[in-house]
RNA sequence: GUGGUUGUAGCUCAGCUGGUUAGAGCAUUGGUUUGUGGUACCAAGGGUCGCCGGUUCGAACCCGGUCUUCCACCCCA
C-alpha cells in the first residue's frame, strides 16, 4: 500500500466515466457561452508572481501556489534576507512565477496586454484549471476548473441581465432545477457603510454581514462591534437583519435605509433595472433573489455581485459567482475599461449533478457495437463490416483476441455495449451477421444492410 | 495557517478491554459450459492492517510524529 504511487492532496484522477460526465458539463456550458456570443481564449497555467500577488487580499496571497525558481535559487539571496527567516520577504527572492489562482485576473492582464488588438466590447470565455493552496474539503479542491465568461468595454447593465439569463440557460440545459441566482450590489453595501458611518470599514462590515445566514444576528453584531463599528451605526442596520420578502419589497426597505446615500441609491437603481428586465424576459428554472448579505470578491467588484446557490436539497457551497469590476484593468495600467463576468464551478456542479442523478445515461456509452472475435479469418471479415459501420457513423470495434466467448460477452456487458455481432463460419458462408441485443438478449441473423437499419 | 476526524484485500467494510496462521460481501482468475453475457454452483489467487518510531513477553488495537480523507474556522468555485 505505502509503496503505491499517489497524487497530492486536493487533486484527483478522472476515469473514463468521470471524464465523460465532466465533458458533458463542459460542452453544455461551452455551447451556451457560444450562443451568447462569447469567444474562447486561453492563458498560461502560471503567471509572473507580481501579476497575481496582492490581487486577492492577504488571504489570497497565502493560497497562491508559488513556483520555485530554477537553478541554484538560494545562492543569489542576500544574507540579510536569508537570515531573518521571513517567508514573506524571502519568497519573492526565490519564486518569480505562480500558478493561476482564478481566471479573472489573468484575463485582466490579457486585456491590458492585448488592448490594441482587441475589438471592444470584448466577450470572452475561458475554461481552464486554477490552483489554490487551500485545505481540501468536500467540493473544495486544490486543483479545480472554472468556466468564466466576461465582457469588457461596456458599462451597460444589459450585460448583467444577459448573465442572469446565461446562468438560467446553463442550469436549465443541465436539468438542474431549483438553482438560486443571488444578486447584490457593491454600491448598496458601501451606501450602507456610509449611512452607519463606517465607510472606512467596508470590508470588515461586509465580511461580518455575509455571515448572517451562518452565525445569526447576534454574532454578526458582536463581530461588527469588535471591528470598531459603533453601536448607533449597528442600530441603524436593524431593518437589514429582518429583510425578507420579494425582490421589490426588499428594494423598498433599502430605499428607506439608503435615503441619504447617493451611491446606495444608485445601487438600488441598478438592481431594479436588472430585476425589471428579468421580470419581463422571464427565467426558465432559476430564481433571481436579492441578497444584501452577499459580499464576495469585494477586492475588485464595484457594481453587481452574483452568487449561485445549488438547490437546497444538496449540501454544497456556491456553484458559481461573479460581478462587475470597473477598476480591474486599472491595476495593470489601463483605466476606464469596465468589466463584468461570471464563473461556473465545474467540479461542484459535477458533485451536485452526480448526487441528484442528473447525468444522462447515454454519455457514458463507449461504443455501439462490439464484434466477437472467432479467429483471424473471421476477424478480417468482421473488420470489413466494422469499416462500413464506422463510415455510417457508428462506433464499432472488434474484440482484439479470439478469447473465449464468455469472456468477450462479459467484456461487452461491463462496458455497457448495447449490441454484439457474431460472425463465425456459418455467417461468413452466407455473408450474414448475427446481431445480438445485449439488453433484451434477442438475436437475429441478417445482412449488413439490415443490421445497420436495426441498430439505428 | 488553527482545531478535530479518518486510514484493514482492487472496492465497501467487520475485527471484543492488546493474545495463535487478520475475516466477509462484491470484484478478479479458473472450472461446471471449446458459438452466447447479465442468474446459479465449485475452487483459487490477493493484505509488511497508511508510513516511521515508541510502550509491551506480545500491537491492526495503546502512545508520539508524519502523510492522506472528511469536518469546523479562515477564505472560496
Amino acid at each position: 500500500m505505502a509503496q503505491k504511487p499517489s497524487i497530492p492532496k486536493g487533486t484527483r484522477d478522472f476515469n473514463p466515466e468521470e471524464v465523460a460526465k465532466r465533458n458533458y458539463i463542459f460542452n453544455t456550458i461551452r455551447g451556451v457561452f457560444q450562443t451568447f456570443g462569447f469567444q474562447p481564449i486561453e492563458t498560461p497555467s502560471f503567471e509572473n508572481s507580481e501579476t497575481l500577488m496582492g490581487k486577492y487580499g492577504d488571504e489570497g496571497d497565502r493560497l497562491i501556489f508559488k513556483i520555485l525558481d530554477s537553478g541554484d535559487y538560494l545562492s543569489k539571496v542576500d544574507d540579510v534576507i536569508y537570515n531573518i527567516k521571513d517567508s514573506n520577504k524571502l519568497t519573492p527572492r526565490i519564486s518569480e512565477k505562480a500558478l493561476r489562482y482564478d481566471l479573472t485576473v489573468p484575463f485582466a492582464r490579457y486585456v491590458v496586454q492585448h488592448q490594441n488588438e482587441i475589438e471592444f466590447p470584448f466577450k470572452r470565455y475561458q475554461m481552464q484549471p486554477v490552483w489554490r493552496a487551500d485545505r481540501p474539503q468536500k467540493g473544495r479542491f486544490r486543483e479545480f476548473y472554472q468556466c468564466d465568461a466576461d465582457v469588457v468595454g461596456s458599462q451597460s447593465l444589459w450585460q448583467e441581465v444577459e448573465f442572469v439569463q446565461l446562468y438560467d440557460t446553463v442550469f436549465s440545459t443541465l436539468k438542474l432545477q431549483g438553482v438560486t441566482i443571488k444578486i447584490n450590489n457593491r454600491k448598496i453595501l458601501s451606501g450602507i457603510a456610509e449611512v452607519i458611518g463606517a465607510q472606512d470599514k467596508l470590508i470588515d462590515f461586509t465580511v461580518a454581514l455575509d455571515k448572517l445566514d451562518k452565525i445569526g444576528e447576534e454574532k454578526v453584531k458582536e463581530e461588527m462591534l469588535s471591528k470598531g463599528i459603533s453601536q448607533s451605526g449597528i442600530d441603524k442596520l436593524q431593518p437589514l437583519f429582518t429583510l425578507q420578502g420579494s425582490f421589490q419589497s426588499q428594494i423598498e426597505t433599502l430605499k428607506i435605509i439608503l435615503l441619504t446615500s447617493e451611491e446606495g441609491l444608485k445601487g438600488i437603481e441598478e438592481l431594479e433595472f436588472i430585476n425589471n428586465a428579468i421580470n419581463v424576459l422571464g427565467l426558465e428554472t432559476a430564481t433571481l433573489q436579492l441578497d444584501v448579505t452577499l459580499a464576495r470578491g469585494l477586492n475588485y467588484y464595484t457594481g453587481a455581485i452574483f452568487e449561485v446557490a445549488a438547490p437546497k436539497t444538496v449540501q454544497m457551497g456556491s456553484i458559481g459567482g461573479g460581478g462587475r469590476y470597473d477598476d480591474l484593468t486599472g491595476i495593470f495600467g489601463l483605466n476606464d475599461v469596465s468589466g463584468v463576468g461570471i464563473s461556473f464551478g465545474l467540479d461542484r456542479i459535477y458533485l451536485v449533478l452526480d448526487e441528484l442523478g442528473l447525468f444522462p445515461e447515454t454519455i457514458t456509452k463507449t461504443i455501439d457495437v462490439l464484434f466477437i472475435n472467432f479467429g483471424d479469418k473471421e476477424a478480417l471479415f468482421s473488420l470489413k463490416a466494422i469499416k462500413k459501420l464506422r463510415e455510417n457513423g457508428f462506433n464499432a470495434e472488434l474484440y482484439p483476441d479470439a478469447a473465449k466467448m464468455k469472456k468477450q460477452m462479459m467484456h461487452a456487458n461491463k462496458r455497457n455495449i448495447p449490441y454484439v455481432v457474431l460472425v463465425g463460419e456459418q455467417e461468413m458462408n452466407s455473408n450474414t451477421y448475427t446481431l445480438k441485443n445485449m439488453i433484451s438478449g434477442i438475436q437475429e441473423t441478417v445482412t449488413l444492410e439490415v443490421l445497420i437499419s436495426l441498430i439505428k
